[in-house]
DNA sequence: GATAAAAATCGACATCATGTAGAGTTTGAG
DNA sequence: CTCAAACTCTACATGATGTCGATTTTTATC
């Protein structure tokens, strides 16, 4: 390992806590799965991770941080692979790689967005973040719309409007179908694609 | 009062209880808008219905009960109205009607459907309530479109499963909408209405 | 209007999950 | 080795839920 300075971060770093704030979110994520939300409590996140509740509080304050933890991890990953996709310059191109995107992350990661989705009203924290997420998507489908030829603006008929209430159709229709089968996803994604398309005016 | 015969239905009736579940459920729909359903406890119904918790306990078994029991009634307002709506051959119009009618039951009820879409996971009987909501718009929607001409059937670009992917946009989009103002709703509705003429091939 | 059954109400209790506190143990840098 | 930070535990306080049995109020009927 020539020329290895650990420098100043990167160190021996891997704290045995890290491992454990891993530990009790992964642990989360499979209680999520098993019992939902409410039904899960913080005794059994605590034993899924092998240690004790009092042990989970130092590391979190509540039920709701530690799913806020969870979300906010996996929403950032969402993040990262947005920003590294290329982008196409072709509408119907852009639309099919967005949609394709799509499909993989709700495949990967749908209950935990449902989870988000969910809890958006009730823990502010969580909204937010799915908020922000849903912003991205709008500001993307606005671009494309626009690109297609519908005129830029917020009024009614508009792209920005018309991409909002594209996004939702989106969220709405992977949140159900992804709790079904992956079948289901990839169809309900052919619906959601051609609707997009034909709003954009690029009927085949 | 000639030939007054309250014969077996009808009697004196309203019973004292009657009128007590009525306030219950005003109670339960008022705090609902005031702090939202996890900080609404089954005191603060009780006491604004003017009774004990345990007295409360005599009309539902559960917190989750008395909200179904708010959802079922707003839910079963709609299923009437909607019976009673007078369908219309011509797409354009029909369209047009049925987003009118659908921004007036948001105004009016829009927290209680709000609260039905959150609970429809954790609390079964209101995702069937809501669930067989859906049903009623989707199908609804699906003859409105294989009326202007979309194809009939299940697969992607098809009339019902476009009307699914519509459905869904429209909730999702009122549900935002209707956080925030009359105006937004109106507005939400209008890029809802373009969108589903748009998918029905019907550009103006 | 007296009366008995049904309807409605109450206060006390048991339970359970949450979150807090403080004491004790492990870990690792110097 | 030693001390501080990181980590862990048990015990406790709180607050909401739901149950129970006793008691009072309504209501239908004679």
């Amino acid at each position: 390992m020539p020329g290895n300075h650990p420098a100043r971060s990167r160190r021996t770093t891997e704290r045995k806590g890290d491992v454990r704030e891993r530990a009790i979110l992964d642990t989360c994520e499979a209680l999520l799965a098993q019992k939902g939300y409410d039904a899960m409590t913080v005794g059994d996140i605590a034993q899924g991770a092998g240690i004790t509740r009092g042990a989970l509080y130092f590391y979190f304050g509540s039920k709701q941080e530690v799913v806020t933890a969870l979300v906010a991890r996996t929403v950032e990953h969402l993040w990262e692979r947005s920003r590294a996709t290329a982008e196409t310059d072709e509408p119907r191109q852009a639309i099919a790689a967005a949609m394709r995107r799509t499909v993989e992350l709700w495949n990967e990661h749908g209950l935990v967005f449902r989870t988000a989705i969910d809890l958006s009203l009730t823990v502010p924290e969580i909204g937010e973040l799915w908020s922000r997420t849903a912003g991205l998507f709008i500001t993307a489908i606005t671009a494309v719309l626009e690109r297609a030829g519908i005129q830029a603006g917020t009024e009614p008929e508009q792209a920005s409007a018309m991409a909002r209430a594209l996004c939702w159709m989106i969220e709405r229709t992977f949140y159900h179908a992804s709790q079904e089968s992956r079948e289901n996803l990839q169809k309900a994604s052919s619906t959601c694609e051609h609707i997009w398309l034909v709003s954009a005016g690029l009927t085949a």
